[in-house]
Order: C-alpha cells, then structure tokens, then sequence
DNA sequence: TGACCATAGTGTAATAAATACACACTATAT
DNA sequence: ATATAGTGTGTATTTATTACACTATGGTCA
C-alpha cells in the first residue's frame, strides 16, 4: 500500500464463529442480540476490533468472554466488506472461525455481556434465522472447516484429549455429512501413525468399552504435510 | 458484530499479489514507490479502499490501473493487522492474489502513478528487497496458489486462451517447484476431459510444432469438485 | 534435399492406495 | 442367561500413481 493520501477511515469488526462437538453433532454458539440493529435476533459474537490490538488479539479476546477458555485453535476466515451488510452504513469484519473442547467447558456457564441476552450452543443442522450476514459466514466457515479437515488435523481440536475412534469418525462424519465405513476409517486413520493407543478405554456405558487413544503430538507435525485424505468413499 | 458501540476508527487498504507466468517462470509485478516511508523501495500495488466501495472493487480498480484488463481472476488472500507493519500506525491490508495472462498485455505499456516511479514484473523467484510486510504477503499467496492448483483449474488463467500442453506443465511445474513426468502429467490432466484438443498447431517454432488446446468452459465447473492431484509424484 | 536439431508425442508394467464388504466379540443391564 | 449395543477385525477388487525410453515431426542450415 502507499501513504501520503488522505487517510479514509472505516470502522470494522470481527466475528467468529465458534464451533463445537457433542453428541455426534457440530455446534454453533450464538449470541442473541440485546441491541439495534437485529435486536432480539441471533448473531455470532463479534465485537470492534480496537486500533491498538491486533485482529487475533481481538479475536482471543472474544473467544476468552464467551468461553473462559485461552489457548483456543482459531484461523481467519474472510474478510467482508460489502456495502450493504450493515444497516448503519458499511462495516468491515474480519470474520474468524474457532474449534473448541464443548467437554472443557461443561460446567462452565456462559458469560452474559451486556450487548448479548444469552448465548446458546445451536446445532448446525438447525439454526435459526441469523443477524447480518452471519448465516453466509458460517456457511464459509463450515465449507473450510469441511476442506482442511482433509489435509490437516483440526479435528482434534474439537475431540477431548482422549477420544475413542468411533467418536474420531463421528466427527468427520459430521463434519462431511456422510457416513464412512467404520473398518476403512480405522486402518486409515491408525496407518498415519499419529494417535498414541492409551491403557485406558470407556467407562459407564453400557456395552463394550471402546479403547482411548490421543493424538501423538511428535508426529503431528508430520502429518500437517502429508495431507491426510479421504476423497472418494461414498459407501454407508 | 454488534452496535451502539463508540466507533473505532482505522485506515485500511488493499494489496494485491499479480502473478502472471511467461517463458515458464511465475512473475510478480511491483511498484517502485516513490513516496515515503520506503521510497525507493519496491513494494505491491495497492491503495486505500473507500468507504463507498467494496473491498473487491477497490482490487479490480488497482488492477485495472496496473494492467489496462479487466475481468482479471482475483481472490482474497488474508488480512493483516499487525500493530507494527506500517511505521506510521497500524493499517490494516486486505492481501488479494490476481491471476493474469501475461499475453494479454505484452504490447500495453505499465501505467505509472503518482505514487509509484514504475512498475515491472519480476521473476517469482528473484525478488528484491521489499517494503513493509510484502514478501511475507508473496509467500503466503504463493502457498495458497500452490495448494489451490491441486484442486481448481485455476492455472488456465495464466496461459493465453490457446496453449500447449508442455506450457501447463511447465506452469504446474513453476508453481510447484518441481519436475513432472510428461507422459504421466499429459495422461491425467487428458482423462479429466477438460481441455478441448484444437485443429491447430504451434507457429513459428524451429521444431516438431505442439498441439494446442483450450479448456473446455462446459467441463470445467465439474472439476472445480473433483479435485485434480498430482499429489506425491517425485520423479524428473 | 538430406542431415541434424529440438521438442512433441506415445504405452505398459509394477506398486500403492482406495474401496467394498460381513461377522465374531464383549461389557453391561435386566 | 440372554438381549442389546457398539467394538474390532481381514481380504479381494478396483483405481490411481509411478517409473521408464523410444519414435515422430517441423524447421534450419550446409
């Protein structure tokens, strides 16, 4: 860029959005609106982006408010600055997406601010009519989330430490929306070499327990190249 | 991102990262500022975005300025906002990537701004000295293109609209940094039935003439899925 | 006009990876 | 003891990737 012209100024923002895993399903958390414009409606946490912070700094600071959590794996997403996205005149966001441990946080209830009545873990699958643009941004967010998980391993961001394979493959399922053959799945999964089988297997269910593993962080790493990928399967 | 909110104010702009491909080497083209801070030195093009304009209009207005084209492929790269990349304050930049075919513009001379003293292509891998973050912003743009190439033809808007199949290569070459088989490269990128075989040749060339060919515009939209690879190939 | 140069153009076999597919095992609850 | 629900495993087939070397052609120049 150069300098020496008349600095135009802008006001811009950045949203993100938070997902989480529980149950076989992905979430979404959301705040509801307590202020004009869309008040009442639901929208993804966000807040202005101070001019002394960087973006990931407010970025951390949002994650932190609505979690209690640091420490949180996060990416940017896209940057928006259509004309027309905010009522009030045109708003720049900077728009963010985050994975978190929905176990980390179980009992922790979820602050409330003052620009927010609640915030509230929604499906994926059912969300409701969203504030702004913020249906497109996670719509953005999930088509990457859906692409990166093919060549890096994400996923376990969203997995507790210790995770069962079948709890692994529910997650891509999830995040594919398709089934994958549990036997193909395994045998690729363990050929990476990247999970760490544990001693230790599920407690208080009732039928077999499945066996824990943890991702192997020495190998992590090498994995982040190799581009790990389940292209074609299309069998249940 | 929510309202009511004392509006923070920043500057921010745009750059973009021009590729073009000629002679079988990637090129970037740079500005030689002519404005402090870092005049002299060589730096992206890029320009302030106005707060009555998308961002993605103020690229296509810098692109239009620089290369005379219109309808260039362009896509945002990422946005930073570092407190420290600009030593009058932090602006923020918006990095875009354009694709351009170098052809178009062989006999259209460079316009030059006030800000700028001139503007040449550089070869991708014999740059200089750059201002502000700039090399960082090639670097990662040339990582987003290298990775994309895999999965959409985006590597047709490079080369003029008729092209020879060992062109490609050489582009896919480029961008890579490494060596194809030719038999094996001609195979796979035939069996997608992307390209349309024209009943033309090379001209003017003082040996056996190449076929050209052009993509298939009907066929292309079904690849942008299929995710073309060329993924572990090591052989010259 | 023939020899030469530079690059175009071609096929097959070996290996590796992805896919499709079905049944026995075990922890718990009743 | 048995019903339940999910765990855990192996093999054959298909498809994709890799390695590899010679002939064909158009143009140039002696």
């Amino acid at each position: 860029m150069q300098s020496n012209l008349p600095h135009l100024q802008s006001t811009f923002t950045t949203d993100c959005v938070i997902f989480g895993f529980h149950e076989g399903e992905l979430k979404v958390l959301l705040i509801e609106r307590n202020e004009y414009p869309f008040k009442g409606w639901w929208a993804l946490p966000g807040f202005f982006v101070d001019h002394n912070e960087t973006i990931d700094d407010a970025v951390k600071r949002i994650l932190y408010e609505h979690t209690g959590l640091t420490g949180i794996y996060m990416e940017q997403l896209y940057t928006f600055g259509g004309l027309k996205r905010h009522p009030q005149g045109r708003i720049i966001t900077v728009a963010y997406y985050a994975l978190l441990r929905l176990d980390d946080l179980k009992s922790r209830p979820v602050p409330i601010t003052d620009f927010a009545r609640q915030a509230v873990w929604h499906p994926l699958n059912d969300l409701p009519e969203l504030a702004f643009d913020h249906r497109h941004i996670i719509d953005k967010s999930m088509a990457k989330v859906r692409r990166k998980i093919s060549y890096s391993p994400i996923a376990f961001e969203l997995l507790p430490e210790k995770f069962t394979l079948t709890q692994l493959q529910q997650l891509y399922e999830a995040i594919w929306g398709r089934k994958l053959d549990k036997r193909n799945f395994r045998k690729k999964m363990l050929n990476y070499n990247i999970l760490k089988e544990l001693p230790e297997f599920q407690r208080g269910v009732s039928y077999r327990a499945a066996r824990l593993y943890r991702l192997d962080k020495r190998k992590y790493a090498r994995v982040f190249q190799n581009e790990m990928t389940f292209s074609r399967e299309t069998n249940g």
